[in-house]
DNA sequence: TCGTGCGCACCCC
DNA sequence: GGGGTGCGCACGA
């Protein structure tokens, strides 16, 4: 089962509680994927702090209890409107006020949390810092206190997990035991996590911060098999010999780069009413590169383990090659990187890429708007059109031949 | 019992 | 006034 897919599950059973108008709480959640697609609880219950922990999932205390959302509704909803400050202003004083309405509900530790709320409306300037940053920013924070992998938000997790693991989906209400849950587990959860972590309330974490939280969510937080099924971990288990060799970024580069000669000239790509645009782009971001562009050599200087992530060339390449038929082999040892690398994508990554593909000016909008690897792997059309606040032109070519293909690439390996 | 739909109130902008 | 959220109730399977 790949995360992917329960992404999707879990995205779409928020939305559709959403539609009707009931709280997307994990007990709803937990359900709805079981009764939906037959999912285990606990799995769902662990695939969605991993989508919390990726920030593709909102966990905010809203009214007094657990709530979940999409984020990338969420983040589009907010830009849509007006500033991100003053989405991430709202989202933060609007928990604030709530948790303010929870004063009964002991669990989630009002007081703290109405301060750091407090304090993240006058920090908080992105508005991905709003919601999306509750679980990130928190633990950005928590590793300055002290090394991630033991950082309390870490800690509130895996606590949480054997809880989870044993006593399946959990109860955040706590006024009804779910299926084969204690009715209190949801709420352990939830008001570890809450006092722990602190949600909605912290200054946006860097770039940096995220990718280090996201290691540390790899390692700390899914201690259990089960926990973390993810692809990263399936694919760099189930094909160690490859993967190693994959992962060094000159073996990959180098591989990339021959495809690109190849790929480059040609283009014998078809049927998809996308491949025009698309191989203009691919051609006009290999050239891009080989050219030396100045946007290309701009990129992070943190060389070979940012090369691996953000070797541009690369996916429009590996995409090509699906494309082309390239050796199945050779091409799925590169999707498997690409698929973890996109993945792994820190907001400077992202706006580096686009940058180095010839969109500088556009590069801005996606730092200023916090798009990392994993939001960009949600964003839509719409997102790409009018959340980032660039002209049409670019944005449609940067959704159609970047956008576009990374997710397609990306969702395409995830299922193969 | 469970899933769903929705009126309504509340809140924020 | 518009939009987001979710409680609480009604209804159908």
């Amino acid at each position: 089962m790949s995360e992917a897919k329960y992404r999707e599950w879990i995205l779409d059973t928020i939305d559709s509680l959403r539609s009707r108008k009931a709280r997307p709480d994990l007990e709803r959640i937990c359900r709805m994927v079981r009764r939906r697609h037959g999912s285990e609880p606990d799995r769902t219950c662990a695939e969605l702090e991993k989508l919390i922990q990726e920030q593709t999932v909102l966990k905010v205390n809203y009214k007094g209890s657990i709530s979940y959302r999409n984020a990338a509704k969420v983040q589009r909803r907010s830009r849509k409107k007006d500033d991100v400050t003053t989405a991430a202003r709202r989202s933060a004083v609007e928990e604030a006020s709530h948790s303010d309405l929870s004063n009964g509900d002991s669990a989630f530790g009002p007081v703290d949390q109405d301060e750091e709320d407090l304090e993240a409306d006058t920090s908080m300037a992105m508005d991905t810092d709003s919601n999306a940053d509750e679980e990130g920013a928190d633990e950005s924070r928590d590793g300055q206190d002290g090394p991630s992998p033991g950082r309390p938000e870490a800690d509130a997790s895996v606590r949480c997990a054997p809880v989870r693991a044993t006593s399946a989906p959990c109860s955040p209400s706590g006024t009804r035991p779910s299926p084969g849950c204690g009715p209190v587990s949801g709420l352990d959860c939830a008001s570890v996590q809450k006092a722990g972590e602190r949600p909605s309330s912290l200054p946006p974490p860097s770039p940096r911060a995220l990718t280090h939280n996201d290691w540390a969510y790899h390692s700390a937080v899914c201690p259990t098999e089960r926990q973390h099924p993810g692809m990263q971990r399936d694919k760099a288990a189930t094909k160690p010999a490859v993967h190693s060799a994959a992962t060094s970024p000159c073996a990959l580069k180098n591989n990339v780069k021959k495809e690109d000669g190849g790929q480059a000239v040609e283009s014998g790509l078809s049927s998809d009413q996308l491949v025009p645009d698309y191989a203009a782009g691919l051609q006009e971001e290999t050239r891009n590169v080989s050219d030396g562009r100045p946007q290309a050599l701009s990129l992070p200087s943190d060389n070979c383990t940012l090369k691996n992530k953000l070797d541009i060339t690369s996916f429009p390449a590996e995409e090509v090659s699906l494309l082309n038929g390239v050796k199945d082999d050779e091409v799925s040892v590169k999707k498997e990187n690409m698929s973890q690398n996109l993945m792994q994508w820190t907001v400077s990554d992202v706006a580096s890429y686009f940058s180095a593909a010839g969109f500088p000016e556009q590069a801005v909008a996606f730092r200023t708007q916090e798009i990392d690897g994993k939001s960009l792997l949600l964003m839509q059309r719409s997102d790409v059109l009018t959340g980032l606040s660039i002209r049409l032109g670019p944005a449609l070519k940067i959704y159609e031949r970047h956008v576009k293909v990374l997710q397609r690439t990306h969702f395409h390996i995830l299922n193969m």
